[in-house]
DNA sequence: AAGGAATTTTAGCCAAAGCTAACTTTATAT
DNA sequence: ATATAAAGTTAGCTTTGGCTAAAATTCCTT
Protein backbone atom coordinates (compact mmCIF):
# COMPACT_ATOMS: atom_id res chain seq x y z
CA UNK A 1 0.00 0.00 0.00
CA UNK A 2 1.71 3.06 -0.93
CA UNK A 3 0.68 6.48 -0.01
CA UNK A 4 -0.66 7.74 -2.96
CA UNK A 5 -3.19 5.40 -2.61
CA UNK A 6 -5.16 7.76 -0.54
CA UNK A 7 -7.32 10.21 -1.47
CA UNK A 8 -8.83 13.25 0.29
CA UNK A 9 -12.95 13.24 1.67
CA UNK A 10 -13.47 15.09 -1.97
CA UNK A 11 -11.27 13.37 -3.88
CA UNK A 12 -13.30 9.99 -3.66
CA UNK A 13 -16.04 11.38 -4.28
CA UNK A 14 -14.81 13.54 -7.55
CA UNK A 15 -12.99 10.00 -8.88
CA UNK A 16 -16.29 7.98 -8.38
CA UNK A 17 -18.40 10.45 -9.88
CA UNK A 18 -21.67 8.26 -10.02
CA UNK A 19 -22.17 8.69 -6.48
CA UNK A 20 -25.11 10.98 -5.00
CA UNK A 21 -23.41 13.60 -2.44
CA UNK A 22 -24.22 13.23 0.91
CA UNK A 23 -27.02 15.78 0.80
CA UNK A 24 -28.60 14.41 -2.33
CA UNK A 25 -29.01 11.26 -0.51
CA UNK A 26 -30.57 12.99 2.69
CA UNK A 27 -32.90 14.56 0.59
CA UNK A 28 -33.55 11.53 -0.91
CA UNK A 29 -33.97 9.46 2.53
CA UNK A 30 -35.55 11.70 4.14
CA UNK A 31 -38.07 12.41 0.82
CA UNK A 32 -38.91 8.90 1.14
CA UNK A 33 -39.47 8.73 5.00
CA UNK A 34 -42.22 11.65 4.83
CA UNK A 35 -44.06 10.17 1.94
CA UNK A 36 -44.45 7.36 3.96
CA UNK A 37 -46.07 9.30 6.91
CA UNK A 38 -47.76 11.75 4.72
CA UNK A 39 -49.49 11.81 1.37
CA UNK A 40 -48.16 14.89 -0.03
CA UNK A 41 -44.74 15.82 0.37
CA UNK A 42 -43.78 19.67 -0.15
CA UNK A 43 -40.54 21.79 0.48
CA UNK A 44 -42.04 23.08 3.45
CA UNK A 45 -41.85 20.04 5.35
CA UNK A 46 -38.67 19.14 3.67
CA UNK A 47 -37.29 22.38 5.40
CA UNK A 48 -38.32 21.75 8.49
CA UNK A 49 -37.54 17.96 8.49
CA UNK A 50 -33.75 18.81 7.40
CA UNK A 51 -33.06 21.91 9.20
CA UNK A 52 -32.49 23.93 5.82
CA UNK A 53 -34.03 26.80 4.31
CA UNK A 54 -36.44 26.78 1.49
CA UNK A 55 -34.23 28.20 -0.60
CA UNK A 56 -31.98 25.53 -0.31
CA UNK A 57 -34.57 23.07 -0.63
CA UNK A 58 -35.90 24.71 -3.96
CA UNK A 59 -32.07 24.65 -5.36
CA UNK A 60 -31.49 20.78 -4.40
CA UNK A 61 -34.68 19.71 -5.70
CA UNK A 62 -34.39 20.82 -9.04
CA UNK A 63 -31.80 18.89 -9.08
CA UNK A 64 -32.84 16.12 -8.10
CA UNK A 65 -35.67 16.73 -10.53
CA UNK A 66 -33.27 16.77 -13.60
CA UNK A 67 -30.94 13.74 -12.30
CA UNK A 68 -34.61 12.09 -12.12
CA UNK A 69 -34.94 11.12 -8.67
CA UNK A 70 -37.90 12.83 -8.06
CA UNK A 71 -40.80 14.75 -9.95
CA UNK A 72 -42.07 18.12 -9.38
CA UNK A 73 -43.50 21.28 -10.96
CA UNK A 74 -43.32 24.93 -9.18
CA UNK A 75 -45.26 25.15 -6.57
CA UNK A 76 -46.62 21.63 -6.63
CA UNK A 77 -45.77 18.55 -4.41
CA UNK A 78 -42.47 16.27 -4.42
CA UNK A 79 -42.70 12.82 -5.54
CA UNK A 80 -39.86 9.97 -5.79
CA UNK A 81 -39.82 8.45 -9.30
CA UNK A 82 -39.37 4.50 -9.15
CA UNK A 83 -35.56 5.68 -9.27
CA UNK A 84 -35.77 7.70 -6.33
CA UNK A 85 -37.99 5.22 -4.40
CA UNK A 86 -35.66 2.47 -4.93
CA UNK A 87 -32.62 4.83 -3.69
CA UNK A 88 -34.95 6.02 -0.56
CA UNK A 89 -35.70 2.38 0.38
CA UNK A 90 -32.11 1.67 0.50
CA UNK A 91 -30.93 4.51 1.98
CA UNK A 92 -33.78 3.83 4.94
CA UNK A 93 -32.62 0.48 5.37
CA UNK A 94 -28.85 1.45 5.68
CA UNK A 95 -29.73 4.25 8.07
CA UNK A 96 -31.68 1.36 10.36
CA UNK A 97 -29.03 -0.99 9.62
CA UNK A 98 -26.06 1.34 10.87
CA UNK A 99 -28.39 2.35 14.01
CA UNK A 100 -29.05 -0.83 14.88
CA UNK A 101 -25.29 -1.58 14.77
CA UNK A 102 -24.27 1.10 16.97
CA UNK A 103 -26.68 0.77 19.62
CA UNK A 104 -26.13 -2.78 19.39
CA UNK A 105 -22.32 -2.19 20.44
CA UNK A 106 -23.42 0.09 23.25
CA UNK A 107 -23.44 3.46 21.58
CA UNK A 108 -24.76 6.27 23.73
CA UNK A 109 -24.28 9.80 23.02
CA UNK A 110 -25.12 11.69 19.78
CA UNK A 111 -26.65 7.88 18.27
CA UNK A 112 -29.55 9.53 15.75
CA UNK A 113 -26.18 12.26 14.61
CA UNK A 114 -23.57 9.51 15.02
CA UNK A 115 -25.86 7.70 12.30
CA UNK A 116 -26.76 10.36 9.91
CA UNK A 117 -22.85 11.01 9.55
CA UNK A 118 -21.92 7.75 9.13
CA UNK A 119 -24.60 6.41 7.21
CA UNK A 120 -23.01 8.19 3.90
CA UNK A 121 -19.67 6.39 4.26
CA UNK A 122 -20.71 3.07 3.97
CA UNK A 123 -20.65 0.63 0.84
CA UNK A 124 -23.19 -1.83 -0.16
CA UNK A 125 -20.89 -4.66 0.73
CA UNK A 126 -19.51 -3.30 3.95
CA UNK A 127 -23.76 -2.65 4.66
CA UNK A 128 -23.98 -6.12 3.92
CA UNK A 129 -21.65 -7.13 6.48
CA UNK A 130 -22.87 -5.52 9.12
CA UNK A 131 -26.10 -6.78 8.95
CA UNK A 132 -24.42 -10.04 9.39
CA UNK A 133 -22.38 -8.74 12.71
CA UNK A 134 -26.13 -7.61 13.74
CA UNK A 135 -27.48 -11.11 13.28
CA UNK A 136 -24.26 -12.99 15.13
CA UNK A 137 -24.22 -10.31 18.05
CA UNK A 138 -27.80 -10.90 19.01
CA UNK A 139 -27.60 -14.55 19.39
CA UNK A 140 -24.00 -13.41 21.64
CA UNK A 141 -25.85 -10.74 23.51
CA UNK A 142 -23.37 -10.85 26.11
CA UNK A 143 -20.54 -9.83 24.40
CA UNK A 144 -20.53 -6.21 25.83
CA UNK A 145 -20.63 -6.70 29.21
CA UNK B 1 -37.29 11.21 17.56
CA UNK B 2 -38.87 13.74 15.35
CA UNK B 3 -38.16 14.40 12.00
CA UNK B 4 -36.84 17.48 13.05
CA UNK B 5 -33.98 16.11 14.98
CA UNK B 6 -32.00 15.30 11.52
CA UNK B 7 -29.63 17.49 9.35
CA UNK B 8 -27.94 17.18 6.49
CA UNK B 9 -24.30 16.07 6.14
CA UNK B 10 -22.85 19.54 5.86
CA UNK B 11 -25.72 20.70 8.75
CA UNK B 12 -23.81 19.03 11.06
CA UNK B 13 -20.48 20.39 10.23
CA UNK B 14 -21.70 23.60 10.57
CA UNK B 15 -23.62 22.85 13.75
CA UNK B 16 -20.64 21.34 15.34
CA UNK B 17 -17.77 23.89 14.34
CA UNK B 18 -15.58 22.81 16.39
CA UNK B 19 -15.44 19.87 14.24
CA UNK B 20 -12.76 19.67 11.57
CA UNK B 21 -13.37 19.08 8.02
CA UNK B 22 -12.80 15.97 6.71
CA UNK B 23 -10.22 17.25 4.13
CA UNK B 24 -8.47 18.79 7.35
CA UNK B 25 -8.16 15.56 8.72
CA UNK B 26 -6.90 13.90 5.57
CA UNK B 27 -3.83 16.34 5.77
CA UNK B 28 -3.08 16.42 9.40
CA UNK B 29 -3.60 12.34 9.49
CA UNK B 30 -1.16 11.94 6.38
CA UNK B 31 1.05 14.67 7.37
CA UNK B 32 1.68 12.53 10.86
CA UNK B 33 1.86 9.33 8.54
CA UNK B 34 4.86 10.95 6.81
CA UNK B 35 6.96 12.38 9.52
CA UNK B 36 6.88 8.89 10.93
CA UNK B 37 8.51 7.55 7.82
CA UNK B 38 10.69 10.71 6.78
CA UNK B 39 12.01 13.80 9.02
CA UNK B 40 11.11 16.43 6.65
CA UNK B 41 7.64 16.64 5.13
CA UNK B 42 6.82 18.91 1.90
CA UNK B 43 3.89 20.07 -0.28
CA UNK B 44 6.01 18.04 -2.86
CA UNK B 45 5.47 14.47 -0.72
CA UNK B 46 1.79 15.99 0.81
CA UNK B 47 0.66 16.58 -3.46
CA UNK B 48 1.61 13.37 -3.86
CA UNK B 49 -0.09 11.39 -0.87
CA UNK B 50 -3.01 12.79 -1.14
CA UNK B 51 -3.43 13.16 -4.81
CA UNK B 52 -4.19 16.89 -4.88
CA UNK B 53 -2.26 19.17 -6.57
CA UNK B 54 0.09 21.39 -5.02
CA UNK B 55 -1.93 24.51 -5.05
CA UNK B 56 -4.73 23.33 -3.12
CA UNK B 57 -1.62 21.76 -0.46
CA UNK B 58 -0.10 25.19 -0.16
CA UNK B 59 -4.06 26.77 0.59
CA UNK B 60 -4.74 24.18 3.26
CA UNK B 61 -1.40 23.83 4.81
CA UNK B 62 -2.09 27.75 5.46
CA UNK B 63 -5.54 26.82 6.85
CA UNK B 64 -3.86 24.60 9.11
CA UNK B 65 -1.34 26.75 10.45
CA UNK B 66 -3.41 29.45 11.29
CA UNK B 67 -5.75 27.06 13.36
CA UNK B 68 -2.57 26.25 14.81
CA UNK B 69 -2.22 22.43 13.65
CA UNK B 70 1.11 23.09 11.48
CA UNK B 71 4.28 25.21 11.81
CA UNK B 72 5.01 26.49 8.04
CA UNK B 73 6.83 29.25 6.28
CA UNK B 74 6.46 30.23 2.82
CA UNK B 75 8.84 27.22 0.84
CA UNK B 76 9.88 25.68 4.07
CA UNK B 77 8.55 22.45 5.57
CA UNK B 78 5.67 21.42 7.04
CA UNK B 79 5.98 20.18 10.82
CA UNK B 80 3.07 19.30 13.22
CA UNK B 81 2.57 21.70 16.09
CA UNK B 82 2.07 19.77 19.49
CA UNK B 83 -1.89 19.95 19.02
CA UNK B 84 -1.28 18.66 15.76
CA UNK B 85 0.88 15.75 16.91
CA UNK B 86 -1.78 14.94 18.88
CA UNK B 87 -4.59 14.95 16.34
CA UNK B 88 -2.68 13.15 14.01
CA UNK B 89 -1.87 10.41 16.57
CA UNK B 90 -5.94 10.01 16.89
CA UNK B 91 -6.33 9.80 13.15
CA UNK B 92 -4.22 7.38 12.66
CA UNK B 93 -5.21 5.15 15.58
CA UNK B 94 -8.64 5.82 14.41
CA UNK B 95 -7.66 4.41 10.79
CA UNK B 96 -5.61 1.72 11.64
CA UNK B 97 -9.03 0.32 13.99
CA UNK B 98 -11.50 1.13 11.10
CA UNK B 99 -9.64 -0.85 8.62
CA UNK B 100 -8.89 -3.64 11.04
CA UNK B 101 -12.28 -4.04 11.72
CA UNK B 102 -13.85 -3.98 8.35
CA UNK B 103 -10.66 -6.58 7.07
CA UNK B 104 -12.54 -8.56 10.51
CA UNK B 105 -16.08 -8.68 9.61
CA UNK B 106 -14.90 -9.56 5.78
CA UNK B 107 -15.07 -6.32 3.48
CA UNK B 108 -12.98 -7.25 0.68
CA UNK B 109 -13.39 -4.48 -1.98
CA UNK B 110 -12.23 -1.08 -1.55
CA UNK B 111 -11.34 -1.80 1.82
CA UNK B 112 -8.98 1.26 2.11
CA UNK B 113 -10.67 3.28 0.05
CA UNK B 114 -14.19 2.42 2.19
CA UNK B 115 -11.90 3.15 5.63
CA UNK B 116 -11.18 6.35 4.43
CA UNK B 117 -14.60 7.82 4.01
CA UNK B 118 -15.64 5.53 6.86
CA UNK B 119 -13.32 7.06 9.23
CA UNK B 120 -13.99 10.89 9.25
CA UNK B 121 -17.56 10.09 10.20
CA UNK B 122 -17.13 8.00 13.56
CA UNK B 123 -16.62 9.85 16.79
CA UNK B 124 -14.59 9.22 19.82
CA UNK B 125 -17.02 6.68 22.22
CA UNK B 126 -18.16 4.64 18.68
CA UNK B 127 -14.57 4.08 17.75
CA UNK B 128 -13.81 3.55 21.64
CA UNK B 129 -17.07 0.27 21.35
CA UNK B 130 -15.04 -0.44 18.07
CA UNK B 131 -11.87 -1.41 19.66
CA UNK B 132 -14.03 -3.19 22.47
CA UNK B 133 -16.03 -5.01 19.49
CA UNK B 134 -12.56 -6.25 17.77
CA UNK B 135 -11.42 -7.65 20.65
CA UNK B 136 -14.43 -9.82 21.08
CA UNK B 137 -14.33 -10.96 17.74
CA UNK B 138 -11.04 -12.11 17.45
CA UNK B 139 -11.80 -14.44 20.92
CA UNK B 140 -14.77 -15.69 18.21
CA UNK B 141 -13.26 -15.68 15.05
CA UNK B 142 -16.06 -18.02 13.54
CA UNK B 143 -18.49 -15.28 13.62
CA UNK B 144 -18.28 -15.00 9.40
CA UNK B 145 -18.21 -18.47 8.81
C1' DA C 1 28.42 31.67 -10.24
C1' DA C 2 25.01 31.10 -13.87
C1' DG C 3 21.33 28.97 -15.86
C1' DG C 4 18.01 25.44 -16.21
C1' DA C 5 15.05 22.29 -13.52
C1' DA C 6 12.15 21.51 -9.81
C1' DT C 7 9.32 23.21 -6.32
C1' DT C 8 6.13 26.40 -4.38
C1' DT C 9 3.11 30.28 -4.49
C1' DT C 10 -0.21 33.55 -6.41
C1' DA C 11 -4.12 34.63 -8.92
C1' DG C 12 -8.21 33.47 -10.45
C1' DC C 13 -11.54 30.01 -11.83
C1' DC C 14 -15.34 26.29 -10.59
C1' DA C 15 -19.12 23.47 -8.23
C1' DA C 16 -21.60 22.21 -4.12
C1' DA C 17 -24.63 23.48 -0.73
C1' DG C 18 -25.72 26.47 2.42
C1' DC C 19 -27.68 31.42 3.58
C1' DT C 20 -30.66 36.16 3.48
C1' DA C 21 -33.54 39.54 1.24
C1' DA C 22 -36.94 40.49 -1.79
C1' DC C 23 -40.39 39.01 -4.90
C1' DT C 24 -44.18 35.89 -6.60
C1' DT C 25 -47.67 32.68 -6.08
C1' DT C 26 -51.07 30.20 -3.58
C1' DA C 27 -54.12 29.54 0.34
C1' DT C 28 -57.22 31.23 3.81
C1' DA C 29 -60.41 33.97 6.41
C1' DT C 30 -63.53 37.47 6.75
C1' DA D 1 -63.94 38.63 -3.47
C1' DT D 2 -60.38 40.60 -1.65
C1' DA D 3 -56.78 41.28 1.79
C1' DT D 4 -53.53 39.12 4.43
C1' DA D 5 -50.82 35.17 5.60
C1' DA D 6 -48.16 31.34 4.22
C1' DA D 7 -45.40 28.99 1.01
C1' DG D 8 -42.17 28.91 -2.64
C1' DT D 9 -38.89 31.05 -5.89
C1' DT D 10 -35.24 34.12 -7.59
C1' DA D 11 -31.18 36.57 -7.15
C1' DG D 12 -27.11 36.96 -5.32
C1' DC D 13 -23.84 36.19 -1.53
C1' DT D 14 -20.54 32.86 1.24
C1' DT D 15 -17.24 29.06 2.32
C1' DT D 16 -14.89 24.84 1.23
C1' DG D 17 -11.74 22.59 -1.38
C1' DG D 18 -10.58 21.45 -5.60
C1' DC D 19 -8.32 23.02 -10.34
C1' DT D 20 -4.96 25.47 -14.12
C1' DA D 21 -1.77 28.92 -15.70
C1' DA D 22 1.72 31.86 -14.70
C1' DA D 23 5.10 33.90 -11.58
C1' DA D 24 8.49 33.40 -8.01
C1' DT D 25 11.77 30.97 -5.42
C1' DT D 26 14.99 27.42 -4.43
C1' DC D 27 17.91 23.73 -5.82
C1' DC D 28 21.32 21.54 -8.65
C1' DT D 29 24.72 20.99 -12.22
C1' DT D 30 28.32 22.38 -14.65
Amino acid sequence: MKNSDFYTFRGYRIKDEKLLSPSMEDYIEMIYRLSIEKDIVRVNNLSEALNVQPPSITKMIKRLSNDGFVNYEKYGSIKLTEKGIEKGKFFLFRHETIYEFLELIGVKENLLEQTEKMEHAIYEETLEKISNLIIFLKNNIDFNS
